[in-house]
RNA sequence: CGCGGGGUGGAGCAGUCUGGCAGCUCGUCGGGCUCAUAACCCGAAGGUCAGAGGUUCAAAUCCUCUCCCCGCAACCA
């Protein structure tokens, strides 16, 4: 087989947070399919970066009061910790705040430029004339032309649904500062994803056989070939100051490039670190390596779209990726991760604990396939999955005949003669195939079906039985050897996913580092084992209670008051007594109750999600306090016109207000 | 008609493209074994393949419609 050479990347986080599970989730399915590789013997340059520009890191920074620079490389500082800790074998971590990213980035942008693919022309965007810039439609909130709902977003209204630019809406404020924005235009750079030569381009890339999952095909010609108001438009790809980000080159006029535009770059900047470091020539090596980006499927557009046609119009050394694999998307126990819920898992903690990464790695394996599904991770699942398949089966092989061989033959082996050591050998390339092609979930129940066999074959032989016979020591050192034989094969199997648990297998069978080849061989006769020690712990429950337990000592500070409001800030809202006529369940709803208030003459309805704590029949007659001039929202369930208030914190648990006796509903409070 | 992913024994999944006796792992129950980390081996129970209609000698699989769940993004307002 020839040598592949491999440049593989994972989607580099954003530098604002910590890693979370979903990202591990990501690194996993790259690591294991990068080690699988590198078994193969084929050379891999595996690597990673933060993306570290952008407005909110800027903000974000700001807020910390520190400079984005000292922001992004705390982020960056607390990596190491993740990536070794999940056995992550990127060569290099980089950051796209860098010298190679900003050289790169100019360059690409300049190279873009000259190919007539780049063009400035004015854009009317809100201004926030306190803060000094310019404002994205994030930061952006107003009231819907359409309905009138209030602090919607600027792009749709969650209201009435309605569609329309930021710029379209009514008494529109920055949500940074509170100030009316003010309409300003300036002028942008855009990249001309809409020319028919970009266009036909990737078409052509998109299409061409195996390079993308046929989902992500589909999805991507989608937006390739939308037509009226969903054809593919061309792409801002600069930003006014202030900034964090690299500036646009050439020109007098302050300017950055957008975030988005240098991330990607960002994979490549990561490469060009690692060559300097390791002595290689940067663009050999993008030449002749087949580049290779794992993502999740949130960001297909920019992958498939810009990503490739930049490269491929910036021309050499650049070149288009060969492939872009997408996966889904974690959830735990059916839902969406979310730390308000207590159901997400930090990867830290797990580590923090002591967990096993390998068992998060082995689980993760287990429930990845090659298509873009979500996966769930299930408490109970994952305790069954790694103490069957990982202790129960695969451990326990080695485990059962090691005793025997180190006590009665010093560890020595001889030559095995089991049918079942030849089928496991002459599956390797079916193995091989499923790694290949990221059925990693297909792969391990591939090689548990072949524990199961090497379990049920000890079970035959009764190497227990042949111990007590006189005369049975080569029938019981045979037995034993084949086991051994058999467990070696499946660490083979099992290496890109349990790569420090095949280390150890590696010092207790005394073997050089095992590669995918080194199944088609065997340990020969003579050859000794030395003396077994427990290879792996089991899963216990109170270790997924604990990760998942609710966390004290984190995230007190969101109770802290935000910032000082002046009382005509607070006189704009009219809180009221009112007295709960009515409290009924909602049908199909988890969380809310419906209520029916009374605030003195009126009754109007209000939604408040408070079912965990309260049962509504003692609710009814009892006075609380409503916010009154809440806009109205539509509900799945109906119309709520208003919001009880009441208290809550980290732990479980909701508090109704009340007024003491004597307060009448209707009455003002302040 | 917003878009996408799903619905297969108690749990997690394969099988659907290419129609051919409904499978795997875990769990449960019964038995066995005692080398092994309460492990392992054998056996059993348990499914209207979400529902309805259609095509076919034959449908989990193909076609049409309906229902339900999840995610995007409307359930802490």
């Amino acid at each position: 087989m020839s040598r592949r050479r491999l440049f593989v990347t994972t989607a580099l986080p954003y530098a604002n947070g910590p890693f979370h599970i979903g990202h591990i989730m990501e690194y996993i399915q790259a690591d294991i399919w990068v080690r699988f590789q590198r078994m193969q013997g084929h050379e891999v340059h595996f690597v990673g970066a933060d993306d570290s520009h952008g407005a909110p890191i800027m903000l974000a920074a700001e807020k910390a009061g520190v400079t984005p620079e000292a922001f992004v490389g705390r982020i960056q500082a607390g990596r190491r910790e993740y990536l070794d800790g999940f056995h992550l074998s990127y060569d290099n971590w980089h950051s796209t705040h860098s010298a190679e990213n900003t050289a790169l980035s100019q360059d690409i942008f300049r190279k873009l430029d000259k190919a007539g693919l780049v063009y400035s022309k004015p854009v009317e965007q809100f201004f926030d004339p306190v803060k000094g810039m310019y404002l994205a439609d994030r930061y952006v909130k107003g009231e819907c032309p359409n309905c009138g709902a209030k602090d919607q977003y600027g792009d749709a209204c969650e209201n009435c649904s309605s569609v329309y630019p930021a710029t379209a809406l009514k008494n529109p404020y920055s949500t940074l500062t509170g100030a009316k924005p003010l309409l300003k235009s300036s002028d942008h750079y855009f990249f001309k994803l809409s020319d028919a030569k970009c266009k036909a381009f990737i078409q052509q890339w998109l299409e061409q056989p195996g390079r993308l999952q046929p989902q992500v095909v589909n999805k991507a010609k989608e937006w390739l070939e939308g037509e009226g108001d969903k054809a593919l438009g061309d792409w801002d790809i600069s930003r006014d100051p202030p900034y964090f980000g690299i500036r646009v080159p050439d020109i007098k006029e302050e300017k950055y490039l957008y975030v988005w535009l240098d991330a990607p770059i960002g994979y490549l900047a990561s490469l060009k670190n690692y060559c300097t470091k390791e002595k290689l020539d940067f663009e050999k090596t993008l030449k002749d390596f087949e580049q290779i980006h794992f993502i999740g499927k949130d960001i297909i557009y920019f992958h498939t779209l810009f990503w490739p046609a930049m490269l491929k119009f910036s021309g050499v050394p650049y070149k288009e990726p060969d492939h872009v694999w997408v996966h889904g998307f974690i959830q735990v126990s059916g839902e969406k991760m979310s730390k308000s819920r207590g159901t997400g898992i930090d990867p830290l903690k797990y580590l923090q604990l002591g967990m096993n990464p390998e068992w998060l790695r082995y689980y993760i394996a287990a429930k990845l396939n090659a298509n873009v599904e979500d996966l769930d991770f299930n408490p109970d699942d994952f305790i069954a999955r790694i103490n069957s398949d990982l202790i129960g089966k695969y451990v326990n092989i080695a485990s059962r005949a090691a005793g025997f061989l180190s006590k009665r033959f010093g560890g020595k082996l001889v030559e095995a003669d089991s049918k079942l050591v030849g089928e496991i050998q002459a599956d390797a390339k079916n193995v091989a195939d499923l790694y290949e092609s990221r059925e990693f979930g297909k792969a391990l129940r591939q090689v548990m079906h072949w524990a199961d066999q090497a379990n049920a074959y000890v079970d035959q032989v009764k190497p227990w039985e042949l111990a007590k016979k006189p005369g049975a020591e080569a029938a019981l050192q045979n037995a034993c050897s084949d086991s051994m034989q058999i467990f070696r094969l499946l660490t083979i199997y099992l290496k890109p996913v349990l790569p420090r648990l095949a280390k150890q297998v590696e010092g207790f069978l005394d073997v050089k580092e095992l590669g995918w080849a080194d199944a088609q061989a065997l340990l020969p006769a003579g050859h000794a084992v030395g003396e077994y020690k427990h290879l792996m712990q089991r899963v216990e429950e109170k270790q997924l209670d604990a990760l998942f337990g609710v966390e004290e000592t984190k995230e007190k500070s969101v109770t802290t008051a935000t910032s000082d409001i002046s009382i005509d800030d607070f006189n704009k809202l009219d809180l009221r007594v009112a007295k709960i006529v009515k409290a009924e369940p909602v049908e199909g709803a988890d969380k809310l109750l419906k209520l029916t208030l009374d605030t003195g003459g009126a009754t109007r309805t209000v939604f408040a999600g408070i079912k965990s704590a309260y049962d509504p029949a003692k609710l009814e007659g009892r006075l609380t306090v409503v916010v009154a001039n809440l806009a109205p929202r539509k509900m799945k369930f109906g119309v709520s016109e208003g919001m009880v208030l009441a208290a809550s914190g980290e732990g479980p648990g909701v508090f109704l207000l009340s007024p003491d006796s004597g307060a009448q509903p209707g009455m003002r409070v302040k």
